[in-house]
DNA sequence: AAGAGTTGCAACCGCCGGATC
DNA sequence: AGATCCGGCGGTTGCAACTCT
């Protein structure tokens, strides 16, 4: 049995709001403070603009100015509005000290440096930028910031293609990674967008109350580590790498052998499930059929979680999240990555599904004896021009960017 | 000038997790 | 313990404005 709706679909008004409405929302707020109930607002204003009519001598000043018409047709029914649609009104629109528009380089350079870090999380994005809201930033990014961002890295990608050849792999790895990259064709040069975001002055994140947000605290959303323990600076040297095993005790990940491109093609390995109403699970299955490259191994050949045929994404996330902390910034972007196409399930790319985590691990290990001489010969020092894709759509404007 | 294509952004949708019953 | 409610969130859509051809 699914969940009753909030409202009253048939009897609330959609679209975009007028004047009135915003004035009536934006007046009852101010009159009596923070909102306990976003569900019942609507109909609490009604009874409040019951009141402002019978005082409409104090409040006119407010909105009979700007548009008398809509005040007298919506005193004495409220508010004809999902609650949840009032809330997003005043939270993204209607609230004190909102900044619209205008984004200075220090804003893009924190928006740059915390996506980055901590992928598409908005909300705590925007708490780091006063006056921001979520919304505007998520916009702001899609639209603009990526494609301006991208754009310089396109130019670069030709010498990381070189210098990944430089750096000795045989033909067949080559290949392997090739095949990598035009599964990612449509993205973008995640390694170069990290460099080129860690070579600017490091994000802080304030971790102090916000008063004028309304967003989520960061210590809430647990970012595990990412920040120092007695600073709010982003931590900027990787842990020890024995740090791994302790807390990984089931995951034996050869510290040198873990290279973005593999780390990526482990998420890419993953398939969201398909559901019978046709939408997608926020489980994964796992599949074989692609070049896999993986240097990851757990003990006794087998991964608790993953080696079931399905993986919570959130178990992955956690896993990657926690893994990037060892590996230092230059892998960020590719967690960043990781994040991204997982939380919009866009893994569909690939064809079946599987589970044979003893085939996988079986070819890791002829893959690297073949190229690498051993596990241990893989450079930690990688730079392979792995293009990641955020996966996602971007809403109807956002194909073009990629391919320009 | 006009139609097609693109962009920007407000608003919606549906999922998730915590709180409460 | 399980059901339900609600706030919060990220992804997506609709559409007006703008640009291109």
């Amino acid at each position: 049995m699914g969940r009753a709706p909030c409202c009253d679909k048939a009897s609330v008004r959609k679209g975009p709001w007028s004047p009135g409405e915003d004035a009536t929302l934006k007046s009852y707020i101010e009159e009596h403070g923070p909102v306990g109930n976003w569900i019942a607002l609507p109909q609490k204003i009604g009874e409040f603009c019951k009141s402002i009519h019978m005082h409409v001598h104090v409040h006119n000043r407010v909105w009979f100015v700007v548009c008398g018409d809509v005040f007298q047709a919506s005193y004495s029914s409220g508010l004809k509005r999902c609650g949840k649609s009032c809330r997003l009104r005043w939270l993204n629109y209607l609230r004190p000290n909102i900044k619209h528009g205008g984004f200075s380089e220090e804003e893009d350079r924190i928006i740059c440096g915390l996506y980055i870090s901590i992928g598409s999380r908005w909300s705590i994005i925007a708490a780091q930028l006063p006056g921001r809201t979520d919304n505007d930033i998520k916009n702001y990014w899609n639209t603009k910031l990526k494609k301006k961002l991208l754009g310089k890295q396109r130019n670069k990608e030709c010498h990381v293609r070189k210098d990944r050849s430089k750096r000795g792999l045989t033909k067949a790895a080559a290949s392997r990674n090739e095949d990598f990259s035009v599964i990612w064709e449509t993205g973008g040069d995640w390694y170069g967008l990290a460099t080129e975001v860690n070579h600017m002055p490091p994000a802080s994140i304030d971790q102090s109350p916000n008063p004028n947000s309304h967003q989520t605290s960061l210590t809430e959303y647990q970012l595990r580590g990412r920040l120092a323990s007695n600073s709010n600076q982003l931590e900027q040297e990787p842990a020890p790498i024995e740090a791994d095993f302790l807390h990984y005790p089931n995951y034996m990940v050869p510290p040198n052998c873990y290279n973005p491109i593999e780390r990526s093609t482990v998420v890419s390995c993953l398939r969201p499930l398909g559901l019978s109403n046709g939408l997608m699970s926020t489980r994964y299955s796992l599949s074989n059929e692609d070049n896999i490259n993986i240097p990851v191994f757990a003990e006794n050949n087998t991964l608790p979680q993953i080696s079931t045929g399905e993986v919570d994404r959130r178990d992955l996330q956690s896993h990657l999240f926690e893994y990037s902390r060892y590996v230092g910034n230059i892998y960020s972007a590719h967690e960043a990555m990781d994040r991204s196409m997982c939380s919009s399930g866009a893994l569909s790319h690939g064809r079946g599904s599987g589970n044979v985590w003893e085939d996988i691990i079986s070819s890791t290990s002829q893959l690297l004896d073949e190229n690498y001489g051993g596990h241990e010969a893989v450079s930690s020092q990688w730079v392979g021009g792995g293009r990641g894709t955020g996966g996602s759509s971007f809403g109807k404007s956002g194909g073009g960017a990629w391919d320009t």
